[in-house]
DNA sequence: CTGAAAGCGCTTACAG
DNA sequence: CTGAAAGCGCTTACAG
């Protein structure tokens, strides 16, 4: 079928040994002998075969995502900077997408049984550590984005804090009734940021008042959903008593809960969480991941640990920077729509 | 280092081959053995090598998605559908990015060689028939998507007919200066719905004005940004005779062309194109192209090509449907909001 | 600089 | 139901 290394070598008249080489860059091959076996490669098409290849040297060049939400942007911004970062090495990209709704460690578990990598990217999975620890048995280098374990590498984004900050912010300003956009508590992250929403008010001497914090009832992606963030901000808009700041679980609730306001015709300062690539275009103020960056320095990492796995672990969290933009902005939301820029 | 078949054979006392037949489903193995094996291997944390297999069995279970821009709409829900429809086979997902900017056929080439895949998804790449013509020679089951040659399947929507629709939709509600907003003409669709947008206003013996035609300065993703929709917008909204109606490119320019809209106060009745997920949610009149379906088309005529590499070719043309929204109320325009719910 | 040969881990007729 | 053996297409010491 597919020309092989063995056509190659008959017609060249050398042992496949050469032909090889050729391919490996090897330098002992007589320029004479090469020059003739990339002549001939080129006339029948000739290209290594990827699996062959992996076999014989024990490697597939081969990294893997393991994701559960594909359609996100948080998703593709990393994956952004991990394709960009993965560009000028051998390495190609697998990617699997694991289901929310089944059990997770099986599939992830399944998911490094089937594949082939040399190393694993695991992006916004949470386990429990014993189970991480458990995947440690694999002995397969992994790196972990949104998420950490003792066991693995891993690069993060200080969800507690950049909650707490958030919230600090507002409460620096002296907004008094401070809300807070939840989403589906089963969510790390969820979990973690209205911790550092509950500690900011603590440590300002305030009580936590359970009512301002609210999720829409839209349970898909966890919540992470415009329509969430819609549901929830009306609901805060209907209150007898209403809030007068609102930090917000995710940009993309954000960018609902911003509808809900223009809906309403009341509006609130509301700071995001993500910076998602819409967020500064329409000048919604958030606590900023560094996603790309997120997905540049996992792949570094991984590739660190290939090459030497027993490296001491590693671990990056990064702190959300506040980014101020219109819709904090008293003068905006007073007295026109919060998603113009100010005049 | 891993356990591998052998291990497994020795201790069970079999030869590979019965070992074999067991991780292959093959019915022909004595319930004892099978029992025997499958206990010692889950005990030794077996599992088959992807590579070996594929290598033994030359198939990899491998399909790879070759596409120019990673993070945008588009591509995440054409690959939402994609993976769907791939979640039952036995197939694993390959993704390689190629740059807008280097020579799009070399890349394409070096992909597919590269890959061992057994069928590959080519995403809005744009080449040459005669590029396409020679691509064939690779004799590999390859699925078009957002593209169309004679060569392969295909799968894509008529953006002539949709920005034709468009535009014969607002000649037919009456309005006068119809506008485009366009983007980097080197793009196909670009230039498709140009075209399209020509026609109707022909057909309805109109003359197309050139200077109503008009694109952002932003040359990023060949121009579908909200950037470039936003200047694309404000040229058109510091023209002295103001247009009453636009035809946006895309939707992420539809985006940032209301944005422009919200900052100048001055509105006008907008169409967009693909119906990404923000769209409904904001309220955007646009074409609709079946993303999700054009992805898991695209996998099941590429998994049949793969099981019949001679069948004859199949092309899957979508008519991109008009949803109409708010931004298309003349009610909204005029008194409130375009992004705000009529009342 | 080059070749013969073993090996990577599996599959699959073939023969029994 | 099972095993011996050839083969998938390459790499890589080893010896020269």
């Amino acid at each position: 079928m597919s020309v092989t290394i063995y056509d190659i070598a008959k017609e060249a008249g050398v042992s496949i040994a050469t032909v090889s080489r050729v391919f490996n860059n090897s330098n002992s091959v007589s320029e004479k002998s090469r020059t003739k076996i990339l002549t001939i490669a080129k006339r029948l098409g000739y290209h290594p075969q990827a699996m062959a290849q992996g076999l014989a040297r024990k490697k597939s060049k081969l990294i893997s995502v393991i994701v559960p939400v594909i359609s996100n942007h948080f998703f593709m911004e990393v994956l952004e900077g991990i394709q960009d970062e993965l560009g000028d090495s051998q390495y190609d990209l697998n990617i699997y997408n694991i289901k929310l709704t089944d059990d997770i460690y099986e599939q992830v578990d399944y998911s490094i049984k089937r594949g082939m990598a040399e190393g694993y990217l695991i992006i916004s999975v949470h386990l429990l550590e014993k189970q991480w620890k458990s995947l440690k048995n694999f002995n397969v280098p992994i790196t972990l984005i949104d998420e950490f374990s003792t066991e693995f590498d891993s690069v993060s984004v200080d969800s507690i804090e950049g909650a707490y900050n958030a919230t600090n912010y507002f409460i620096t300003e002296g907004y008094q009734r401070i809300a807070m956009i939840s989403a589906q508590n089963r969510s790390k992250p969820v979990k973690d940021r209205i911790n550092g929403y509950r500690r900011a008010l603590e440590d300002a001497g305030r009580f936590v008042q359970e009512e301002l914090i609210v999720s829409g009832d839209d349970e898909d992606r966890d919540g992470f959903t415009e329509k969430n963030g819609y549901q929830a901000m009306m609901k805060l808009l209907k209150m007898k008593d209403l809030p007068d700041a609102c930090f917000c679980n995710s940009d993309i609730q954000a960018i609902g809960a911003v509808k809900a306001m223009q809906d309403t015709g009341r509006f609130i300062p509301l700071i995001g969480f993500d910076d998602i690539q819409l967020s500064e275009f329409f000048g919604l103020s958030t606590m900023r991941q560094p996603m790309r960056e997120m997905g540049t320095m996992a792949v570094s990492k991984l590739l660190k640990r290939i090459g030497n796995p027993d490296a001491k672990v590693s671990h990056t969290v990064f702190s959300p920077e506040l980014m101020l933009r219109s819709s904090t902005d008293e003068q905006t939301n007073k007295h026109t729509h919060i998603l113009e820029k100010r005049a």
